[in-house]
DNA sequence: TAGATTGTTACCGT
DNA sequence: CACGGTAACAATCT
């Protein structure tokens, strides 16, 4: 579930977890630590400071610590949510549902959790269990967030190489290390939306094509926010064996794009 | 039951 | 070596 879209509303609820002394750290799963952390290392990295601060680049949530009292940063917490993870604080999550998780956030599922010294606790929350915690995750690794990209760092996100060039276009754009935030289902849609084929060459577009899927970038993830995420595109209901195009009722085509599955409408995305 | 799933990455071949 | 495609990961849902 979770793209940019999902991860913004996971940043706006940490924000309720700021500047909250941390009492404990539990790990219900040690799955969720990256190899480089462990269960003692976390807490002591963790264990009496607090969250000053809730960011967001692309798809990873950064939560940057400092000391509960005042002065003294600490490490910057990174969580990447993978397939199916989500967020709780005091309880409350972000979304109403999470699509594999049976409708509502389980108890079995919470792999890691942060009490606070008011009683009060931040859960991570992940069935498939494909999210990680990071301790100081490389930020520079991502490329630009894609909801605040401009056509400039759209263009070298793409890649320069010139007609017929290049990996797939829906590939590039689900590239992290070149635009950051932008996942299957939201690529899909984007690219419906602006009218352009997953499989053109990423060098291949001109100046006017290239404004386009910046324009569609932009309000696709506006338009999707307001809607309420990731699956609420005009798309979503189609991408199924004899879906049909919303815009002009040609049959969609499923192919496989940057290893993906990719619904695509070959009347009029070129 | 077989097949599919919204993400990331190690590995393999060109 | 750089680049790009594929399989694997894990668990659940249709």
């Amino acid at each position: 579930m979770p793209e940019l879209l999902e991860v913004e509303l996971y940043r706006r609820l940490a924000v309720a977890a700021l500047d909250r002394p941390i009492a404990s750290v539990a790990v219900v799963d040690p799955h969720v630590l990256g190899a480089p952390v462990s269960a003692t290392g976390l807490r002591r990295a963790l264990v009496g400071r607090r969250f000053t601060a809730a960011r967001r680049r692309g798809k990873l949530l950064l939560l940057d610590t400092g000391a509960a009292g005042g002065e003294g940063a600490g490490p910057t917490v990174g969580l990447r949510f993978g397939m199916t993870g989500g967020l709780l604080v005091d309880d409350r999550a972000a979304l109403d549902r999470l699509r594999h998780s049976a409708g509502h956030y389980g108890e079995r599922w919470v792999r890691l959790r942060v009490h606070f010294g008011d009683g009060g606790v931040l859960a991570f929350h992940d069935p498939r269990r494909f999210g990680r915690l990071l301790l100081d995750p490389d930020e520079g690794a991502l490329g630009p967030d894609a909801a605040t990209a401009t056509v400039a760092e759209l263009r070298a996100a793409l890649g320069t190489r010139g007609p017929g060039a290049g990996p797939p276009l829906k590939a590039r754009l689900l590239d992290q290390t070149r635009l950051a935030g932008v996942g299957n289902l939201l690529a899909d849609e984007i690219l419906w939306r602006a009218g352009l084929s997953p499989s053109r060459p990423s060098g291949s577009l001109s100046a006017d094509e290239l404004r386009r899927l910046h324009r569609q970038l932009r309000s696709t993830l506006d338009r999707l926010a307001e809607r309420g995420g990731s699956h609420t595109g005009d798309l979503m209901e189609e991408r199924r064996p004899g879906g049909r195009c919303p815009r002009d009722g040609a049959e969609l085509a499923r192919v496989t794009v940057g290893g993906r599955t990719t619904w695509w409408c070959p009347a009029h995305q070129r």
